[in-house]
DNA sequence: CGTGTTTTTGAGCCAGATCAAGTACGGTGG
DNA sequence: CCACCGTACTTGATCTGGCTCAAAAACACG
């Protein structure tokens, strides 16, 4: 995805191998501070990247999932921005940033690639502050939900603890619980298996607004 | 600042020029939707990026000063994927994408420097997350500050509408014009001319923490 | 089957929103 | 230079959504 349009001569120039990994829920990817020298783009799953708070919280300031890119600052010889740790069975590859820096001497094409990752990025943070951090929980919540939706059937998703939900929407714990819990009793949502959510994104959409 | 590196014969390359303008305070620069076909980076002054929300009302997702580079979405053809608009009177470099695209064609140190560009933005994205869009109204008002110093002596601030400072907090224009005249009152901060603040460094980073 | 963790629910409280005036201020025209 | 007007800012009173603290209930795991 990332290297769409190379051919396979230019993969010729990669030493190190780029490998695949698989990450259970919950696993630790890296850590805000360490040296980046990898960068990785997600296969399947779902990451979140966390912002240490001054007050010792914490705050999930992005989510991550397929074709994202991660540790793109990897790039600029600089330390990862934040800890990378796997919400859900996430399957990774693993990306030398040599690799990617031998490719794109060569190859311009791939520099606009890369930039199309960090506008991305950048486009998804936008999201996180004026959908996700502003308004109702309701709404909040709703917006997030229908967000998470959209990479699956368009109305169904699937969420992961309490405390992960509040930590991206700006909100504690049990605002979030009851919030969904609310948002059942009322039929908005429901949970055939545990955490796999069916959205009513008729209504939830109406309360985004 | 953004061609820092390049030589003069680079500059030979391009052919429509670059050009500096003045905007006043209150002055848009760009709106989103537009067809992004000029980048620009800012020698002075303050501007915010606005984003409408659902119910008609607008956030700012970013500030931007000396430096910033702003609608880097024009390398990727795209539209300006916000409104922009001056905060008080702001000197600008006005750049032509095909003045970019040809230099960097040459010089590889170029896509480095873009590349920087973005992950500023992208850090300065999450500051709005985790600093501004977190924790109770005192301590956003206390973070905000003390960054817009960072930037001058590093303890005053010049400051703009109190509708435009809880658009970028998430609070209401009462709730920052409360706070604000609180923190007057117990000497965190004051007012020797209109609109410029002097800041008790010391007890906002308290507050901020 | 017990133990630790996550989720839910309850009760009370408080920060910030809302609604509504009043006040300061910069500009404009007489 | 002053009176007037519109805008932005401040302040007050009240209300409420979300936070806090606390405890029960549901789960997950050894």
């Amino acid at each position: 995805m990332l290297f769409a349009g190379l051919t396979e001569s230019d993969f010729g120039e990669i030493h190190r191998p780029i490998d695949q990994l698989t990450c259970s829920a919950g696993a630790e990817i890296y850590r805000a501070g360490d040296p980046a020298r990898t960068l990785f783009t997600i296969r399947s799953g779902l990451v979140k990247l966390i912002r240490e708070l001054p007050d010792g919280s914490q705050r999930i300031v992005r989510l991550l999932r397929h074709c994202d890119v991660m540790g793109l600052e990897a790039l600029l010889d600089h330390d990862y921005a934040h800890s990378a740790v796997a919400l859900q069975t996430t399957e990774l590859c693993r990306i030398p940033v040599e690799a990617v820096e031998r490719l794109s001497k060569r190859n311009a094409t791939l520099y606009k690639e890369l930039m199309s990752r960090w506008n991305r990025a950048l486009g998804d943070a936008d999201r996180f502050i004026s959908e996700f951090s502003t308004g109702t929980a309701r709404g909040r919540v709703a917006r997030l939900l229908l967000w998470l939706a959209e990479f699956h059937d368009g109305n169904t998703c699937q969420l992961f603890s309490r405390e992960d939900l509040g930590s991206i929407l700006g909100l504690t714990t049990e605002t979030a619980s009851r919030t969904m819990a609310e948002m059942k009793r009322q039929g908005l949502i429901s949970e055939p298996r545990s955490n796999r959510f069916v959205l009513d994104v008729q209504s939830l959409t109406r309360l985004a607004s």
